[in-house]
DNA sequence: TTTAATTTTTAGGTCAATCTAAATTATGAA
DNA sequence: TTCATAATTTAGATTGACCTAAAAATTAAA
């Protein structure tokens, strides 16, 4: 019990939970990279093994127990925390550290852990803008909205970015769009699924975004002035 | 294949072949917590398998090919890098660096080593002062000595352990002698198997020591001074 | 509501790494 | 050299995590 295994289908439910996509058995599959019959056998495992780390039910999905959420929130605590640490000691790319971090995860001890939290100087954020969760297991709460949440001519800044694809942050990067950078909204929500925002900072590009991508992107909005 | 088992498997074989010990079934059983049968049934793989990694005929023991040896090579660097890591950088003591290191050594990738190498400004040795291997496998030579081959009366300085086990490094820095201290040799080579040794600096405190731990203690001679 | 399509589960297998118990082979002391 | 002891190997099982193919349940469309 609590095999590599275990921690990556308990940190698969809690991910799809979080999205509020409800954890399907085939859901559950695509994301872990195995048939769906391997997960419905590792879901009966889990829910019938003592402690219980899900509640499983036939055909009806599976949503974790406060057991299992403690452990998917640890898992979610050292992935996260591994990645502050390989981009800003070990100078990695913020498109580079998913892979690594996710091995890196099932190794570590709490001891480690902690003392990597403080020589981090106990980060909040990981270098995509995620809240890492406390030793607690409490997510520091952050108010950020999506980038297609905001009206044309709002502006704000960006924050998070919602998704492990390398090849998504390399091109934010190529076009200057880092965590922290400033941006307005030229136009916004359009039929063809197209936004367009200005970088409010240094070579003052525009950019143009699917609705996809725009989705993914959390950002702070600024006071409106008028 | 590569699997951490059989990394942790050629490691073993190689410490057995460093200290010369011949690598029998019942020894390596020993060192790695399971049954003789279960070393068989593996050495026979790692025999049979495409890349050879051993050298095995029945009741003969075993012997690393030099592809083996290679992986072992680079699982020492590995570990014995994360040690400097773990004592550097996350202020570990050298007392608990060893089974951190156990675990992680199987998880970090070349990318991560290379960076924490550079990091770390390529170090020579590990906590315990054991060589850590190049990337090309290749060990730094150092010409240290036992303890117990310094006659009474002889001066050197403390290079390194040769044994993982918290309980004598607790001991060791308990009374003065870590990495670098120098030290007189006061009686050596007694029947009754205790030497005795003083400190040359802070304390000058004295310290006797069993012979086993004798021969696991390596120094650097220093120039007699006559 | 009936059926077709999709999703999920069952049944039965494989593979790596371990185990126990029994059989075999080596070794060393008399 | 012989035989008892120790070391090693074989045989056969187990466990976790996965698979494929077939069966069953659910869902959605007609």
């Amino acid at each position: 019990m609590r095999s590599q295994a275990v921690e990556d289908y308990l940190k698969a439910i809690y991910k799809l939970e979080e999205e509020q996509q409800k954890a399907g058995t085939s859901a559950l599959a695509d994301k872990l990279g195995v048939k769906p019959s391997s997960v419905t056998a590792m879901l009966k495992r889990l829910d019938g093994e003592n402690p219980k780390l899900v509640d499983y039910r036939q055909h009806r999905g599976v949503s974790l127990t406060s057991e299992g959420r403690q452990i998917a929130l640890e898992m979610t605590r050292r992935h996260r925390l591994l990645e502050r640490f390989l981009v800003d000691v070990l100078g990695y790319g913020w498109e580079e550290v998913h892979d690594e971090a996710e091995q890196l995860e099932h190794a570590v001890s709490p001891r480690f852990l902690e003392r990597l939290s403080d020589v981090l100087h106990h980060p909040i954020v990981d270098p995509h803008g995620h809240p890492i969760p406390g030793i607690d297991g409490v997510l520091p709460e952050i108010s950020w909205v999506c980038l297609s949440d905001l009206e044309a001519g709002e502006r704000a800044t960006l924050r998070a970015v919602q998704r492990e694809d390398s090849d998504l942050l390399r091109f934010l990067s190529s076009v200057g769009l880092t965590l922290g950078t400033r941006l307005e909204v030229l136009e916004a929500e359009s039929p063809s699924g197209v936004r367009r925002i200005r970088l409010a900072e240094g070579n003052r590009e525009v950019v143009a975004l699917g609705d996809r991508v725009a989705n993914d992107l959390r950002v702070e909005r600024e006071q409106q002035e008028r």
